[in-house]
DNA sequence: CGGAATAAGGAATCCGGATTCCGTATTGAA
DNA sequence: TTCAATACGGAATCCGGATTCCTTATTCCG
């Protein structure tokens, strides 16, 4: 009815470019954090201003799309540690994990600080994010791993931290994991 | 010698304004954080922008100037809950002290979470709230209050991290405080 | 191959804010 | 009261970036 499907595909080389400046991006992204220029940016993907964007009409939808890829990637591990038996995995297996993306990417370290601080809903993938630890808390609340009266915004604070202080290069933060999970563990 | 004093010494305006000037920004930034407009500022102490201008040449140089009495304010709690008997304070009561602090001031909660995150010496009174929070900790690890291994530097994680729970609003702080002193204890 | 449909490029523009400048208003020592 | 020394005010300027716009280059369907 309405579809003038006359249309042709997306051309090749578009997606091409598409692809080159997520792939710059990650990596600017993860090595600075959000403040690198959109221009740097369009530089590194090896394409002009103008076809950034095209691709993303904005810093933020760049951002975004970026960083709701890197959540589906948490969200994926943290799955496979659901189900993991290993009790070294589950919850304290997932903080390490996220420790290490984190320290590997500065960008992210800044979503997941507000992600895990803020009680906005923002994303389905956010959303999934939370799920998945709150399930992951369950399980270890189970185990015995953590005390029974741990809640899940108590996990999403030690996240937040665990974000602030590897984003700010304090010290050692597989230390402050150890020490946040011997508190969670004691209550 | 050297000293034509001919120099009048400074009108009693000026001081009076700068001092608005000063209060103003306190509350402004305690109430936003540091990213409020020097305009804003101006106006808010009923000074004209110029003015503020003369008092304090940049924007960061009034930031540092707050920062650094608010820094002052907290390092003088510390002593005093150095010398406190009560095991209850030390560490524990400095680390609420904090985070009552930094509840009601944004501006500050952005500042500790560098200066406790990042090794950079920077000013004094940085420095003098770094040490302050060391001995915090020696006495504590007498008491038995903290593990025995447990580092300034564990310490100072926490603490970035405490500043970084606050400041996004993730939960209650106060929760927080006790996971983690929790886990300083088990250590 | 030929031309319409798409996309690429990147200079020009737009904008929010910080900082500067200079004419005017106050202050206070004589 | 007088006048030089100081301080005030705030419009004008400067700046770093994001975002837009229009010209030229590619792609690919027929």
């Amino acid at each position: 009815m309405s579809t003038p499907q006359t249309r042709r595909k997306t051309r090749t080389d578009a997606e091409r470019n598409r692809d080159r400046v997520l792939q710059a991006a990650r990596v600017l992204f993860a090595e600075s954090g959000h403040d690198v220029q959109m221009s740097e940016v369009a530089r590194a993907a090896g394409v002009g201003i103008g076809t950034l964007y095209r691709k993303f009409p904005t810093r933020d939808a760049l951002i975004e799309a970026i960083a709701e890829h890197r959540a589906t990637d948490l969200v994926a591990a943290a799955r496979q540690l659901t189900d993991a038996e290993d009790p070294t995995q589950g919850l304290a297996g997932f903080l390490y994990h996220v420790g290490e993306v984190l320290a590997g990417d500065r960008g992210m370290s800044e979503v997941i600080e507000k992600v895990m601080g803020s009680a906005e809903p923002r994303g389905q993938t956010r959303e999934a994010l939370l799920a998945v630890v709150a399930e992951l808390l369950d399980r270890a609340r189970v185990r015995g791993t953590v005390g029974q009266d741990v809640t899940a915004g108590d996990v999403n604070m030690v996240i937040c931290g665990l974000a602030a202080v590897i984003r700010n290069a304090a010290g050692d933060w597989r230390r402050y994991i150890e020490v946040t999970l011997d508190g969670l563990r004691t209550r």
